[in-house]
DNA sequence: CCTGCCGGTTCCTATCGGAAACCTAGCCTG
DNA sequence: CAGGCTAGGTTTCCGATAGGAACCGGCAGG
């Protein structure tokens, strides 16, 4: 525990409020679940993730480079290929992103219906 | 186990879509991790929070509310009193938000680091 | 030459998000 | 009674960002 964190995630600038913020994004979090199964190709990710733009997927991998998490290896071939892959820094959030996948999946219902049930009033007719 | 799952974080339109996308910002992920020490009142979460704005903090409460998540109380008293607390379902969050922020925690400095050494670069100044 | 493939980038706008002012409501002060 | 304090929330203003559509560029095939 000695030299162990990186401040407190409720600081508004020290390096776990960062890493908070790296990863607490709507794409972003998908985007690691993809990259989570092994290397993969932007257009595969692209496939696969429903709602993505390419130009969103770029981005959000350039991100995830630039902060270690991942890693880009573009083939000098043709038709070209790019393939993604986590880091080792990356991979030690395979676990932390499984575990609100599945929490989503097991919950995603339940907030459905929760939003369901609490329509905000919305203004009266009349 | 059966009739689990609301999908899949891949798919579009499906509640566990959704649901990553209701937790995965980086305000929300800061003020559930607020939450998930009890009952809070706004002001404490105001000073908890570093940088967050009260307009933030209401919106990011009225959205877990929406959601199921969070539960509002206002103290009909002077000086008036609210205190926000996670529901049920919003409990179910602790672990996985905690997971998050411990990964942050362990991890912060490392990422800092990983950017620090990559600074993209920005055209040269020639 | 034209076409298609893959990945990336540019353009443009709708939305987000922050700062700060304003509002409500009850109590205390004078 | 007028004024100010506290605590939470909302509004306004404006710059920053998100994100889709469309375009770019190299190479193989016809």
């Amino acid at each position: 525990m000695s030299g162990f964190g990186s401040g407190d995630p409720f600081l508004a600038d020290c390096p776990a409020r960062l890493a908070v913020e790296l990863i607490a994004d709507k794409w972003t979090v998908v985007v690691l679940y993809g990259l989570s199964k092994g290397p993969v190709r932007h257009g595969e990710l692209i496939e696969l993730i429903g709602g993505i733009s390419r130009k969103m997927l770029t981005q959000t991998l350039r991100r995830l480079e630039a902060h270690g998490l991942a890693r880009r290896h573009a083939y000098a071939e043709a038709p070209p290929r790019v393939e993604y892959e986590l880091t080792q820094l990356g991979a030690t959030l395979i676990d932390p992103i499984h575990v609100l996948t599945e929490w989503a999946v097991a919950n995603g219902d339940a907030v459905l219906d929760a939003l369901d049930a609490d329509p905000e009033p919305v203004a009266h007719s009349g």
